[in-house]
DNA sequence: CCAAAAACTGGGAGCGCTCCCAGGAATGCG
DNA sequence: CGCATTCCTGGGAGCGCTCCCAGTTTTTGG
């Protein structure tokens, strides 16, 4: 057997000791002078940094976790049925801001769905086997075995929208699904409409909840009636349409409605259209998401109370990070505000 | 200081030779018993079960894949520019396709989004650096230089659909584009349409250059003339609109079209119905991907042609195992079939 | 010019696991 | 009953890294 070379050849894997030897200095100092920490002379570092660079070498991230009890990985579980989350934007917009929160703060995205029941175990024995430094959970169901699952959990958890069952003694970022809902009606209100109509979201989910309730106060605060003027979609398109026509069928007389998301007002306009009806003049339409590629795109752009998920992830990797720092820092509820943005179509 | 019990206690986790010590068998043994390799009593099996269970131990990853040498992770890496991604149901279904096989083999999912310069040094970084142990890659466009960096990978890697610049020498398994625009161009020739057009994706996009080389070459051999009857779309919605109102100005005389993307047909669809076309009878619509939250979701359902995300990742992991089982196994490239799902839009 | 401080270096230990190997216990068979 | 075979066990080495510590060199300043 010929072999040429040191270890290196090997596996093809140089280690942190070929780079220290082919610079001509100890392991330590190597060590050292990639990371740069603890002194190194400029000389050694130099020639560490070449060393490195001729090998190719790159550091073994198990044995450095091994060590540090860092893996430089944050977990974002979405735990939602299938069909569901290929249908909504808003998810598919938290998995991209999950990607670039996390990279701007070092660390890997593992995107983790959890959907049936046997997910569940391997989801809780995956973040418990040390794979992962936190985890961020998005788990708007509120029959959601999940979040009590990961009380179990070694590491620490932020929320985005409130937990399933677990009111107290959890990290929650949130933005204020009431509030928005009734900004936008008190709109609706403001406009000089009377009859106005809500499509809401699926009664289990908190968010869902919130806004109807925002939309039924603003209504009662205003001396008008609900009755007959709710119907429940299930946040998608064809749950969109459907409950729009449930709801013109019973109350042909409504002028505006509020539909809890941006993927079913989608749906909404197109019952509306086909109804004849005229969007704003005849009934005006005012959403929630404002989704950047939904929103302004429709015909005609929605009136939306914006939410933005980079906002949400961001204030949740921040209070991950206080919560990596301080173990036990005492449960954070955050709600984060909501705007208007008035379009055409109300 | 007052410590109760011994080294459990320090850090919160147990690790296999504290299991081994309440089972009263040596780390060796520990390690067979829940790994179940080599010889192991049912005794101390029981034992070892009960402890780990007890001390709610969970082995410690960095550990082990310091020395085994795998990591049971697998990168699935998009390269897409970021808004054309969250606007694209078909990777959406790949994402979740992606989770689903991997949790399969065993293998936890890490999703990269690599979009900007930056991105691909990051995403090259990372995958060097020992985090998984294969790289599934959906690098689209021609001109993307990811295929090009992930050459010097030392782990296996294989593509979806068509990598840029690299014909030769890497693993690909991609859909035949070409073959499923013949077959939906041709159901449209046999249905008796002659003035046959095409909204075509991103001609920077080997499947969409494939899909309009097949409209092509289906009418040529019909012998019918495909000018001025392609237009070239985004693969978006609001793209597909532009581009159906281009084709109904430049030739209002269409009978039917070809759309290369069920989100393109979508936006057709509604330019289509604002123009007063009925479909099938006035304009017949045949498009690609057979979406299901989608095609059958449309106003006509669509004719579409059929590709499985689920099918096409079954397929890329498939081929990654046999790469990681021999590592100089000769370049696959394996090209699924595709069909055409009949409905009411042709 | 010399002691103290600062700058730098290398070796050793050890993170928690798997694998190899030597040795002991149970079992088989002539 | 003796010996080979199978079964089972524990100890040791080592994966590649970081951290600690002791030792050496350089710089500082009275």
């Amino acid at each position: 057997m010929t072999r040429v070379g040191a270890r290196p050849e090997e596996d093809g894997r140089p280690t942190l000791e070929d780079v220290a030897a082919s610079a001509g200095v100890s392991r330590s100092t190597a060590s050292r002078a990639l990371n740069d920490d603890g002194y190194v002379s400029a000389r050694s570092r130099e020639k560490v940094q070449v060393a490195a660079r001729e090998l190719g070498y790159s550091p073994n991230q198990a044995a450095r976790s091994l060590v540090t009890r860092r893996t430089g990985a944050v977990a974002v579980v979405l735990s939602e049925p299938e069909a569901r989350l290929l249908d909504d934007p808003y998810r598919t917009a938290v998995m991209r801001a999950g990607y670039r929160e996390l990279a701007d703060i070092g660390c890997q995205m593992v995107l983790i769905f959890s959907d049936t029941r046997e997910d569940l175990d391997r989801t809780v024995r995956f973040l418990d086997g040390g794979h992962v430094d936190g985890v961020l959970v998005f788990a708007p169901h509120r029959t959601d075995p999940l979040p009590k699952a990961l009380r179990q959990l070694r590491i620490p958890v932020v929320y985005g929208g409130q937990a399933a069952g677990l009111k107290r003694g959890v990290h929650v970022v949130d933005f204020d699904n009431e509030g928005g809902a009734k900004l936008a009606v008190a709109h609706l209100v403001e406009s000089g409409h009377r009859r106005i109509a809500t499509i809401a979201g699926p009664q289990d989910q908190s968010a869902a909840i919130d806004r109807l309730s925002g939309w039924r106060k603003t209504l009662l605060d205003a001396g008008l009636d609900p009755a007959d003027l709710a119907e429940e979609g299930d946040f998608t398109l064809t749950g969109g349409a459907k409950a729009m026509s449930n709801l013109l069928a019973r109350r042909p007389d409504l002028d505006a409605v509020f539909v809890a998301s941006d993927m079913m007002a989608l749906g909404a306009l197109r019952t509306l259209h086909s109804a004849g009806r005229r969007i704003p003049s005849d009934v005006a339409v005012v959403s929630f998401d404002d989704n950047a590629t939904l929103a302004p795109e429709m015909d005609p752009p929605l009136t939306s109370v914006h939410q933005d998920p980079r906002e949400q992830v961001h204030a949740m990797v921040e209070t991950l990070l206080a919560v990596m720092d301080d173990r036990d820092l005492k449960p954070r509820q955050r709600i984060l505000p909501v705007s208007l943005t008035h379009r055409a179509s109300s």
